[in-house]
DNA sequence: CCTTGACTTGGAGTCAACTCCAGGTGTTAC
DNA sequence: GTAACACCTGGAGTTGACTCCAAGTCAAGG
């Protein structure tokens, strides 16, 4: 699969996709023998893991991290096992924030809403 | 309520209080006679709000923009709200992405705490 | 009186994560 | 065979949001 094919399907961009082949948070790509990146099925798999934890605000340093302990092999699981929770008791942080946020933009647009309302019943009985 | 308070009870360093109000976040704060600042009551129920609202991810300018429109008065609340269910929008799409993460990080997680269970009963065959 | 500590300013530096660019190569389409 | 296009590289630039710094002012304590 060509970089600009696992662009599209991943949306990320091919610079992103090099990019992240240079800090070494992708592993180096195969070539096809003019030197064009041929990704293949882990690749992919990997890209799409990324892109889901990136989404998610994980910072790319945790993850060159995961994946260098994933390649060390199952002697690491525990490590790894550390990180991801880890990950997750701060993605729960984050979560409940955004919950806080939503529940006050929730309450901020309906005194906005209730606003509209009782200028437009103003202006129904200047009317009357 | 001196700048350090301030700090102290948001969470803001001072460097970035001075840093909001530089760029026009916070509004110009009042002085004590020898130039020191001293948020009011509303200041700080400003701050609340952006603080609040950049945890979640709010931009910055995003914010500015709401503040110019309340500055504005009443006939801007429609804009405001306008601004608002945006942010909302989006919030909620950064929610759901961020369940979607959660979702995959329990997972695996678990998937690593069967690995580990199966290890344990590995060894204990062993040993039998 | 002098030190300590909290405040002030304008400006520069940092950080994460891209994003863009110039200059080059190789393949396909007319 | 040349134009258009997708790819390549190394390196520089950008963005958003801080964060730090030097140099200065002022009030209070010993």
């Amino acid at each position: 699969m060509k970089i600009s094919e696992v662009s599209e399907q991943s949306g990320i961009s091919t610079d992103t996709l090099r990019y992240y082949e240079r800090i070494g948070l992708l592993p180096p790509v195969n070539r096809s023998e003019n030197g064009i990146r041929d990704y293949n099925e882990l690749d992919i798999r990997r890209v799409d893991f990324i892109k889901c934890m990136r989404s998610a605000g994980l910072p790319i340093e945790v993850l060159i991290e995961y994946f260098n302990l994933v390649q060390q092999g199952d002697r690491t699981i525990d490590a790894r096992k550390e990180i991801l929770i880890e990950q997750r008791e701060q993605l729960l942080v984050r979560m409940a924030e955004m919950q806080e946020t939503l529940d006050l933009l929730n309450y901020k647009i309906e005194v906005y809403e209730n606003a509209v309302l009782k200028a437009e019943k103003a202006m129904i009985q200047v009317e009357d």
